[in-house]
DNA sequence: ATGCTGACGTCGC
DNA sequence: CGCGACGCCAGCA
């Protein structure tokens, strides 16, 4: 936490996403909550609006909401890119809806560690 | 400069 | 147990 603690928000969402493992996928929220801003869930998506932008393309196919429904999935290019993505991963994807969505979950605070 | 919206989530009634 | 309102912060009208 030497660093700033500002836009650098965005940057820590992306950090997280990258570290998201294929044929996984974790919630806003569960993000949000592991960067210290669980009310913060929308700035979450938010971020995801300009991860398009990263150079390490940011997996936000990988990011879904707590429901496991593909929430963001009309803002692919194209929409369908989000599923077939997912699908590739060996995620299924069954009316916007991750298919065994907890047993996919990746939740950082466990995997990563919560420190 | 002010206000509303937005890829969500939690709290309240 | 179901529905409503609020909070978070940044971008855009």
């Amino acid at each position: 936490m030497t660093q700033s603690q500002n836009t650098d928000f965005f940057q820590m969402v992306y950090q997280v996403v990258r570290l998201i493992p294929e044929g996984r996928v974790t919630s806003y929220g569960a993000i949000a909550k592991y960067l210290g801003a669980a009310r913060s869930a929308r700035m979450v998506g938010w971020a995801m609006n300009a991860s398009h932008a990263q150079t390490p393309e940011v997996p936000a196919h990988r990011v879904v909401n707590r429901l496991g429904m593909l929430s963001g999935k009309a803002h692919f290019h194209p929409p369908e890119r989000m599923e077939k993505l997912l699908a590739s991963e060996g995620v299924i994807v069954v009316d916007d809806q991750i298919q065994n969505f907890k047993e996919k979950f990746w939740d950082p605070e466990e995997e990563l560690g919560l420190d």
